[in-house]
DNA sequence: AGTCTAACTATCCATGGATG
DNA sequence: CATCCATGGATAGTTAGACT
């Protein structure tokens, strides 16, 4: 049962039936016109239902409309909800950040909602805000520390005075770390297409079922139970072929990984031996 | 040796009752 | 009423033993 909120919710548009209604017929959904129409009759505790009902919408179809709708009918209660999270926070967060950011997520993730039941949409936000407030608040932490040595209060005569611990200017750049940055990044860069070569040639090696089994798994991100039909055989020896198949794969590259480091280190070997002199007697 | 199955453990997430 | 927290369901990952 959802627990709707006590708070007066406002109408932000006086057509809003009218666009419910227009949206209903347009996706066909008979169970978003009936929450429409009951959320006109009493828009205190039904506010839930309808969310739930229109994100089911915007996850099937994709609609602008319906994201606008779930935007007008919630932002009120997202702001109340935020805030409450926030007042556990001693870092300091904008909480018109974070109400963008969890509006983002939910027009970034609609796949992941799963609308079994009236109160769906609101346990699921109920997630995103608080994994966002956190978030937001270990970003302002991280911004606001200073390193160990670094002394947080000095004295001018008897005066004493804490330093003021300022966020970090995220738009600064500093020339030097620029250019480390950019021979890191080359450095990841070259190891993870080394990585994924290795990969490739450790897939190749599995059998056709095994591949089949590890794309649906990996790629598409099937359940076992869904991947079962499709190539023959139970879920549970679904997840026995992506264990095995894993296995080869981490023993074939572990394998592959110890014969190149063994041979960098007969090349560094011989490159010594020719560019070394030899010792006078 | 390779494959399948069942059983067990771990983890995530939604839910509903308890609490202040 | 808002929030916390224990609980249970779903799913993935792992292990062990039986079977071919």
């Amino acid at each position: 049962m959802g627990k709707s909120s006590s708070v007066e919710w406002k109408p932000v548009s006086e057509d809003l039936a009218e666009r419910l209604q227009i949206l209903a017929d347009q996706v066909a959904d008979q169970d978003l016109a009936d929450e429409a129409d009951l959320f006109q009759t009493n828009p205190k505790t039904r506010r839930d239902a309808l969310s739930t009902s229109l994100m089911k919408t915007f996850r099937d179809s994709g609609s602008k409309e319906a994201f606008t709708l779930l935007y007008e009918l919630n932002y009120h209660d997202f702001q109340r909800r935020i805030y409450h999270h926030l007042r556990r926070v001693y870092n300091p967060v904008d909480a018109s950040d974070v109400l963008q950011e969890v509006f983002f997520n939910v027009y970034r993730y609609p796949f992941n909602f799963k609308p079994n039941s009236a109160s769906a949409f609101r346990n699921w936000t109920h997630t995103i805000i608080r994994n966002t407030v956190l978030k937001y608040s270990r970003k302002a932490q991280r911004n606001r520390t200073l390193p160990f040595d670094t002394p947080n209060r000095y004295s001018f005569g008897d005066q004493e005075d804490f330093m003021v611990q300022e966020p970090e200017d995220t738009q600064a750049v500093n020339p030097l770390a620029y250019t480390e940055n950019l021979e890191e990044e080359e450095a990841v860069g070259r190891a993870w297409y080394l990585y994924l070569q290795l990969y490739l040639e450790a897939f190749r090696s599995l059998s056709p079922r095994e591949k089949r089994v590890l794309h649906l798994t990996e790629v598409e991100g099937l359940p076992y139970r869904e991947i079962a039909p499709l190539v023959g055989g139970r879920p549970a020896n679904m997840k026995m072929i992506v264990f095995r198949a894993r296995q080869r794969i981490f023993q074939r590259m572990k394998a592959r990984f110890q014969l190149f480091e063994g041979n960098l280190r007969r090349f560094r070997r011989d490159r010594w031996q020719e560019t070394t002199p030899e010792p006078l007697n």
